[in-house]
DNA sequence: GTGAAAGCGCTAACAC
DNA sequence: GTGTTAGCGCTTTCAC
């Protein structure tokens, strides 16, 4: 492998020339970065990340700890985190934890820390206590408020609350006496949150609170809601779709039509949603937008330390109507 | 932060006796061990990547070039490599490409070579034409014949070819005439497998070869492919599971009622699978033995260069019959 | 604008 | 079993 030094002597500078031209540092002439650049396409000349790491004493990636599923939403912002990674100039390095892992998210940092990265990004946390691990680079915890004791902490997430709440109001709005919720998982702050902005709503217009049936995120756990849903039950809000799916199907399969005697919203809108049947009424949740504004946090604590962070804005709640609600029956 | 020689001076040993240590090399008695470990606990040491990356040559690290969706049969596949490398001792760096992105696979291969990685993995390549990158790593790609030129470039697949052998002659089996297809787009090697294997079961039973409808995964291809499909069509097998969706919803819509009318079978076995309108039958793939069986390939590769692969055998097909499929109407 | 020297924290090769 | 000596290929600092 060719090192700097032989694009030097091929370019007849110095090796710290080379350096220059490769970091985009001024005072650089024209004509010496051309020569530079000419020989290093030449040789097949690359950086050395290793030896610019450990000479400057950063890495210039983060890493990123992800949950061990293919579950739509923590799948999407994964790719999410990636390309607003890409786009920042920072290398991504991904570790998963299962969930109930033992040494989940302090095993997954301390990997990460080994492998020296600048910033850690902690995608959709659960709920497991402290992390025991003394981190020293700064954190961007995605979904959740400040969950684990490291010196900078930075949170963004998606206004989960408020999209329940505009979900739950749509149904509300529809002449619903009242809004069951199929849950997600309690350990989940995002399922915590879509459960409190449910509740937000109904108690804003003084409508009663059922019971909640607490699932898994899976279609499975939706079915057996679906099962166990009062008689009377007019109107459901689930945490997402794949449960929202498995809640028509246990409708479907007791009798019960939807819209016509149920209407469903789920959270999501999972790619398939507008082709189930019916096509289902969800929310999406804007998964781009949250590792952008996220990421550009993240990269400003690790560039600018000490600095205030840039303030974000929450996003705009986009409520997909579909028809799988409709007005209660008569 | 501390380093080794830090821990060397407290544990009163060497620097070297600390670093054999950390790489669990022989001839280092317990007691001195223990020392080590003790002081290195004591003063918070990690060992530090990009020094010993420098000093090595190696990094310990592979990349991965993911594509950019959240489907679920490409994430799953990629959580499948991040355990296989997990388990391996190998980080991980991701970096994902768009279908049709300009950069392309060698805009990908080139920032993980300038990453330093000791090895790549293309997941679910397309074929975009040759990649015009000189690699000196060795290369793995996961589901497709060897689509370039790298010294070292190594294959391990999900054996779709078979897998859909196996769906369309279930559809035979139940006793349709011929089965139709929804191919997946056919830049993919995994849709070209699944439309070949469809053919070969078709041809062995001297079934007639309908024409194809080629989809881009989505359920919404589906849903037009329904649309389309031939009035004496009693079976279709849809190369993934959301294009199945689409397709039920389509003939569901039009009338035509699955699986009395026509069977339908998907590719992928997604987690709703079970839980749509009818439950659909599938085939599973096995991501997480492809990507074990792969990931030792490239590790053997990396670790012992030169020396010849071993063999991996097959996997065997699951065939996950659920209520979208029956015998054609009389 | 450009260059020389020092050193980042490890591993490799070999001596003891 | 353990220690010594040289680098690995850059960035940093400072001189010109």
């Amino acid at each position: 492998m060719p090192r700097s030094v032989d694009v030097a002597r091929l370019a007849g500078v110095s090796q710290k020339t080379v350096s220059r031209v490769f970091n985009d540092e001024p005072y650089v002439s024209a004509d010496v970065r051309r020569r530079v650049l000419d020989a290093a396409e030449q040789l097949g000349y690359r950086l050395n990340n290793a030896a610019r790491a450990l000479a400057s004493g950063r890495t210039r990636s983060i890493g990123v700890i992800a949950l061990g599923t293919a579950l739509y939403g923590p799948a999407s912002l994964l790719l999410g985190i990636e390309r607003a990674a890409r786009d920042t100039g920072y290398a991504l390095h991904v570790v998963s934890t299962a969930e109930g892992d033992p040494a989940g998210v302090a095993g997954a940092v301390s990997s990460l820390l080994d492998q020296g990265v600048d910033g850690i990004v902690v995608s959709e946390p659960i709920d497991d206590g402290p992390v025991p691990v003394k981190v020293d680079v700064p954190v961007l915890v995605l979904g959740a408020p400040p969950a684990f004791a490291a010196p900078r902490v930075l949170t963004a997430s998606v206004n989960a609350h408020d999209m329940a709440r505009v979900a739950t109001e749509h149904l509300l709005d529809l002449g619903h006496a009242t809004v069951h919720h199929v849950a997600g998982p309690q350990r989940w702050f995002a399922a915590k949150d879509r459960l409190d902005g449910w509740r937000a709503a109904l108690a804003a217009r003084d409508a009663a609170e059922p019971p909640v049936f607490e699932g898994d995120w899976s279609a499975g756990s939706g079915y057996e809601a679906g099962r166990q849903l009062p008689a009377d039950a007019t109107a459901v809000f689930a945490a997402n779709d794949d449960m929202a799916i498995g809640l028509i199907r246990a409708l479907t399969e007791a009798g019960r039509k939807v819209p016509e005697d149920v209407s469903v919203v789920g959270f999501d809108d999972v790619p398939v949603a507008a082709y189930v049947t019916p096509p289902l009424t969800t929310v999406r949740q804007p998964f781009d937008s949250v590792a952008r504004e996220g990421l550009a946090l993240l990269v400003h604590a690790i560039e600018q330390p000490g600095q205030a962070l840039p303030v974000t804005d929450g996003q705009q709640v986009d409520l997909i109507v579909r028809a799988s609600t409709a007005p209660p029956p008569a």
